[in-house]
DNA sequence: AGGCCAAATTGTCTAGGACAGTTTGGCTAA
DNA sequence: TTAGCCAAACTGTCCTAGACAATTTGGCCT
């Protein structure tokens, strides 16, 4: 099937429907066999063939979905009703300013903003250094890069912003948190606690766990990550490999708050008891339903606050920090 | 299907199957048709249920094929055979040494490996850091981490390494890396090529993309990252809005070589011809079909002589090409 | 308000058939 | 021997149509 899309591209086949849009190819038969839509032609061998414009709705279909529609009520809506969908949500809020203490170099969340839709890479990563810089990296973090995400994700909520200027915002963020950590001066061998962090399988965010990176970094803790998407079993056989005192989770806003629950739950049952979990993340699961033997760190400045707590649990002789 | 695999995962569901081996679901029901391999069990619902030794053989067939065996052949023989045959190939790079210029501090890669085992997080990046200050990052990369990701994902393969050890190595490596990139000094505003990194949406490997990108840095030229899993659309649209002069894609060998190919040549068809596009990674479709308009970097070493070659074709004032 | 259950919804699996594009391997001719 | 050619075999992906477990909804009863 390669010679197709040669040239002009008019239709699309199913396997690239797929790619382009993340909908699987059983999920967009049987759409078509349930709702009506797509209603793709069939090239000269009988397949399927999408038009641009199916492929156009389709993505808004799917933005719509991960806001929490459903199929039925929305899939065979016309263009424009979609769109109208896609216009009334998420209530801007775009005119969060962070004050340094001398409350004169103000940081504008909009000039970032700014700087993403203009495309000017260079310029953002110097700002998200001068910034890191000025404010330090715990209130660069909380007060910069939070907001910013949130105002980021609602835009591309929105189709405001397109997916690869959301790219070059995490790739952005991503570089100056990554330096910014490196410079934090290395814990001792004996510092506590260790902290091992990472996301379950279906997390695809690797910003939300950097950012609880770097401020336990700086509140003193042992830090091991190992990046986004371990499998629950490695999670445990990590925790025991690395001997940590606790398993940081960072759970955001896009994965299937069911699977958070379960993951935690089955994550307390192969976990010691000895071995805190810290869950922390927007996902809207940390929120609803509490799950024994686990804390939700719904805010970053929760973080902090939760290492001394877990100091002064296990003070061995003498408290640190 | 969340609760599958509750406790002890001993058999795992088509799509866990497609998942870790990278067989779509079709193939995977077509070869059980036709060569009896694999013979998956069923479960309660009557859905197929691999055991967990038919996934490592899938994992060990799905190599061979990228080596070019043809599926007839080799899907329907033993364990064992298909082992033999994995044996006689990639002599075992176990024996690497990067010797620096005064030939002295040698780098023994199993000192890595040994690390990575033991679980020694603190040393392992302080290795790494050590022996890119010592090599320099563009020998780091081509003589430490290239070779390290051959061993690391052969040892993966062969279930020597658990998922979580790899996770810790890559992570590992992307600190340092990016910590060096970041020493790297910045660009002028028109220094040239300007290029554009990024993955297609079903690569997951980003180190393969920091790799290159630290040594394109090395060469003087401008890097924009998306990081990975950029939408083919979406790579279009950046490289117009960055007015970039190449468009790198990294393609490991995890990648479906089918959906590498046409991935490049719908790319190459979407994107202006003046747009040089560079195909890196270790993805087997990189060394096997030539693709017109794309040039494939299939060695590290390739980019600095290719960034030359682009150089010396665009001239400013002289006629292109 | 809160809890419970039936009904509707939805993604993913199943089976077996078909076919286009690629590779192989044997035959012929130079 | 080598080179070229073609039929046969191979192989991945698409097709249809049905089924069902898990989740969500929405009405009803406390």
């Amino acid at each position: 099937m390669n010679f197709r899309a040669q040239h002009e591209p008019l239709t699309m086949s199913i396997a690239g429907v797929e790619r382009d849009t993340g909908l699987a190819k059983d999920t967009l038969r049987v759409w078509e066999r349930r709702y009506g839509f797509p209603q793709p032609g069939r090239d000269a061998f009988g397949e399927r063939a999408y038009t641009l414009s199916d492929v156009e709705k389709l993505r808004v279909i799917k933005r719509l979905l991960d806001q929490g529609h459903r199929p039925g009520r929305i899939v065979a809506l016309p263009i424009e009703e979609l769109q109208r969908l896609s216009q009334g949500m998420s209530g801007e809020r775009v005119h969060w300013v962070a004050q340094t203490d001398e409350g004169e170099a103000e940081v504008d969340l909009r000039d970032f903003m700014q700087m993403i839709k203009e495309h000017r890479a260079e310029d953002l990563r110097r700002a998200f250094s001068q910034a890191a810089i000025t404010l330090g990296l715990t209130r660069f973090v909380t007060e910069v890069v939070a907001p910013l995400n949130v105002m980021v994700g609602e835009a591309w909520l929105r189709g405001a912003l397109e997916v690869f200027e959301e790219h070059l915002y995490t790739e952005s963020v991503t570089t100056v948190i990554r330096h910014a950590i490196g410079s934090v001066p290395e814990q001792g061998l004996h510092s506590t606690p260790k902290v091992l962090l990472t996301t379950f399988p279906q997390e695809s965010h690797a910003v939300g766990l950097l950012m609880a990176q770097s401020i336990m970094a700086i509140e003193g803790c042992r830090c091991v990550s190992l990046g986004i998407q371990t499998p629950l079993r490695d999670i445990v056989l990590a925790a025991q490999a690395h001997q940590v005192d606790v398993v940081a989770l960072s759970c955001s806003i896009n994965m299937n708050p069911n699977q958070v629950v379960d993951g935690l739950q089955e994550l307390r049952s192969m976990l010691p008891a000895h071995v805190t979990i810290w869950a922390g993340g927007s996902s809207p699961a940390l929120r609803r339903r509490e799950i024994p033997g686990m804390v939700p760190l719904t805010q970053l400045g929760d973080i902090a606050q939760e290492v001394r707590k877990w100091r002064a649990a296990h003070a061995p002789k003498a408290p640190q920090r």
